[in-house]
DNA sequence: GCTCTATTGCTAATTTTCTAGCATTTGCTA
DNA sequence: TAGCAAATGCTAGAAAATTAGCAATAGAGC
């Protein structure tokens, strides 16, 4: 199996994306989450190449398919968060941060800064 | 310009990432930082696709057209950070954090925790 | 039970992406 | 100066991606 999100194709992944966000979905509510949605069938022809290429599976309710990303969440967000930080960040977390603090602080409530600090905190220890 | 990207397709992606990762480079740069690596005048071809689609401009050094991103670097990193988070983080910054942490909190230094703690002190400072 | 809608599997056509080759030019070195 | 290598612009064809239609079936509602 070939996780590598450098390798799908646009449409690809715009579902993975998709799927990711939402943790599962019927063909139906993914067609309606995408940018300049094509039809049903086209959506559910590229669920079914993405399952074999091994990114998503599938579980039947009732008589309907539900889509979910093959690897598991955590996986994946660390993975994405990897390449963000190589890409964008000279792999550098503090410059992360600061970007993130820059995009999300002001609307950030104190007790929510509150546990980052503790979570920077904790990450000394364990360092030390 | 469209600088969506969510709309680049396989390859525009990996070149798109490999000139915010490095900053500027030839296409002979681009070739050897891509996977798979196509020829040389594949490479030219998809660059200039990407110019024509806004995402890439370039610059005359010499004789050599050195290419770089449409956009500047930190507007794009914003973009892309904020696109993961809503991606793999349900918006919350403070996941975020903790996968940050996750990942290059063991080896980062404490000074380096130091400076984070510092930039979520002033967060604290100005959403007062 | 019947009708309708929503579902699946499958396929082929169309569109887009990707690739590399060619001709020409330019700069460098011997 | 000549030769070579590296550059450019351009193009066409191959490959991959995308799209939607069809036939058949299943479930829901009346």
């Amino acid at each position: 199996m070939n996780n590598e999100t450098r390798d799908l194709s646009r449409r690809e992944r715009q579902i993975m994306d998709l799927l990711f966000r939402v943790g599962r979905a019927t063909a139906a509510e993914v067609m309606e989450g995408l940018p300049d949605a094509p039809s049903y069938s086209a959506v559910r022809a590229l669920l079914r190449i993405l399952e074999q290429k091994g990114h998503v599976r599938h579980e039947e309710e009732g008589r309907a398919y539900v889509y979910l990303p093959a690897v598991r969440r955590d996986a994946a967000r660390q993975h994405a968060l990897s390449h963000l930080l190589k890409t964008f960040f000279d792999n550098s977390a503090e410059q992360a941060v600061a970007a993130l603090l820059a995009i999300k602080g002001e609307k950030m409530s104190e007790a929510e800064l509150d546990r980052m600090s503790r979570l920077i905190d904790a990450a000394k220890k364990e360092g030390r």
